[in-house]
DNA sequence: CTACGGGCTGGAGTGCGGTTCAGGTCAAGC
DNA sequence: GCTTGACCTGAACCGCACTCCAGCCCGTAG
């Protein structure tokens, strides 16, 4: 497929997908006069980059995973640790994350009472 | 007490804090021979833009929900909403997140059966 | 009174992750 | 053969959120 498909299919810009190409994140794939073939288990793996970006991984990690990935079978011991280090991290995020949408509940009954007590307010300025 | 304080209680750098008033984040202090003097209050605020940062607002919308504050009583609904909004992509990026967990558990158990097989083709290897 | 640590300003610089642009080339349909 | 739309390259540019810097001032301990 060409580049445009591939664009279609993952969601990530043509410019993007070049970009990732640039700084190794993605193989050089074949070429036909000029024009980038990509072969469809392309979409997988850029998913799973799309993936470890949503977990908050750096391109550059990601390029650290891609070149072990490349490397093959000796480096699969180090690719699970990246692995289980970001899981970890995840995990960490979640967990602030929960604590800030707490904060926010917090912060948002906190205004539904001032509001409730203005319209309080609103109701016997009415009355006098 | 003085700027290097509140960065100490804050964790925010110098640098960072004056930008943040620049950016409209922060109040003004007073000052004392030309020398920020903040009230203790500060850190209370700045733990919320702490939090409201934590859960991926960027500065932009903290600064109009600064804004709306400074306004007082009349916005409270306005950033009532905010809040509310700012929950629920928290809420959204937690999914998100345990979604990315779930898929490195997967891959991270992919590489320990990987491992495991790779022993045992050392094992046979031994063995001959 | 002097040294020194901390604070001040305005503005330039940084790192990240793309995005845009100029000026082309390629290929599929008419 | 020609048009049209997709694709190509290298390099410049962007927005965000800081971070650093030069050159200055202030205040307090020795």
């Amino acid at each position: 497929m060409k580049i445009g498909k591939l664009s279609e299919l993952t969601g990530l810009s043509i410019d993007t997908l070049r970009y990732y190409e640039k700084i190794g994140l993605i193989d050089p794939p074949f070429r036909k006069g000029g024009q980038r073939l990509y072969d469809p288990d392309a979409v997988r793996w850029i998913d799973f980059l799309k993936a470890l970006k949503a977990t908050g991984m750096s391109l550059d990690d990601m390029k650290r995973y891609a070149l072990m990935r490349a490397k093959g079978n000796a480096t699969s011991a180090n690719r699970r640790v990246m692995l289980e280090n970001q899981h970890a991290l995840v995990l960490e995020r979640i967990e602030e994350l929960t604590a800030c949408a707490a904060l926010l509940e917090y912060k948002i009954a906190n205004y539904h009472e001032i509001e409730a007590r203005h319209e309080l307010d609103d109701k016997k300025r009415y009355l006098k």
